[in-house]
DNA sequence: CCATCTTTTGATAGTTACTCTCATTTGAGA
DNA sequence: TCTCAAATGAGAGTAACTATCAAAAGATGG
């Protein structure tokens, strides 16, 4: 059985899932799995910063944890899923939906990811920087951030249909959704590059505005 | 010593890739490479169809193309490589780079692409389709399309540069590039999806026309 | 507190993609 | 034909997974 996000089994999830976590009420089992995920990740990011991504084995972050390798693999299906999973999606989702329906779609991902970002920012700034940093220098994982799930794509093509009331998204919904995906992850990506310090709404109205233009001036 | 792409390693490659590798005069020992690089793709593509692309071995694409596992490795880095990695990037590179400097870029993109596909459909359709198709099919290629040299995005993105006179991409080359990156990889994929059947330059058409809007209507 | 049921865990063995090294073969060029 | 460089094969090794099964530990009803 694969752990499912805390977060997602929760009824009515407040928006900020980090809050999510801590007031859950949860019982002596779920406790405790939250917490080998936990050490599993944070002893992960402690040996990848001391030797690096790809010389770090499972084993080591199994060993490290105080768990078996097995067990590790029962928390995250691939060593990448320890950097590039994540709990936001939800929230994201949320934001999304509660944008008006015939609001241009690009604006409703400006103003969701910039919200979203901002709640986030408070509670976590350090760790999404490493998290993003490390995407940005280990090829492995900047690969793996096509695969299911991963990539801003799905998601807003989630969003894109439901909001449509479709089945089926439409060509154009794909196109739209990968093109403002692979925007948003350049956003994410240059964000890190500056070490955090460019504002990161600023950054997006920026990234967003180019695409709405339609790449104007390039 | 990994072998370079044929076409890359030739003066002045024309630009049909295909004619590229029959014209040109090579030694024994080039012909040779050929010989079992072609073979190397053949036997997988054959026993890709007949066992799916993860149930074959590479073991099994070496032993068919009766070569030693080494010397598979010494010409596709990667299994994915036989799907992922083809010869046409010089030829789209060129075709970019002969547009006008001062084009917007998003319609020098669907000119040398629609040309550039054109030229390909002649000779190479069904391959391309069954290539495509298998992108599409298996999620470890999908996941490999966002490697390094596999993806649009690097090959807009080198352009870019290069057609501007600068050293390093600036931020709006990289989310142009990454854009259109993927809406072209879109317009692939739904091709693919129809069994090559809708016209790609309607398609691309299609598609860059939604982009250059700033996603009107979406 | 106990007995039972269910979930989680660890141990083990196996598969496969990929790497490294070194000796052998084979084409190139004089 | 001789010599050199490039290409190959063989073998050993690594590490990310996968599958299976028995043991441990939390949940639950009495």
């Amino acid at each position: 059985m694969t752990p499912e996000q805390p977060t997602a089994a929760l009824p009515d999830a407040p928006t900020n899932p980090v809050q999510a976590l801590l007031e859950a009420p949860l019982s002596l089992r779920e406790r405790k799995k939250l917490k080998t995920r936990q050490a599993l990740r944070r002893e992960a990011y402690r040996l990848f910063a001391e030797q690096g991504y790809q010389n770090t084995t499972v084993e080591q972050i199994a060993a490290a944890a105080e768990v078996s390798p097995s067990t590790f693999f029962r928390y995250f299906a691939a060593k990448e899923d320890l950097v590039l999973t994540d709990e936001y999606d939800p929230a994201m989702i949320s934001a999304l939906l509660s944008r008006p329906a015939d609001e241009p779609f690009l604006t409703s991902c400006r103003e969701a990811l910039t919200g979203l970002i901002r709640a986030l920012l408070q509670h976590e700034r350090q760790e999404l920087l490493t998290r993003v940093r490390l995407v940005t220098e280990v090829p492995a994982l900047r690969a793996g951030l096509d695969r299911a799930g991963n990539n801003p794509r799905e998601l807003y093509l989630s969003v894109l249909t439901r909001r449509a009331g479709i089945e089926e998204p439409t060509y154009e919904m794909r196109v739209t959704a990968a093109a403002i995906g692979a925007a948003t992850i350049e956003a994410v990506l240059q964000w890190a590059k500056t070490d955090g310090r460019e504002d990161i709404a600023d950054l997006v109205d920026h990234t967003f505005a180019l695409l709405g233009s339609g790449f104007a001036g390039v």
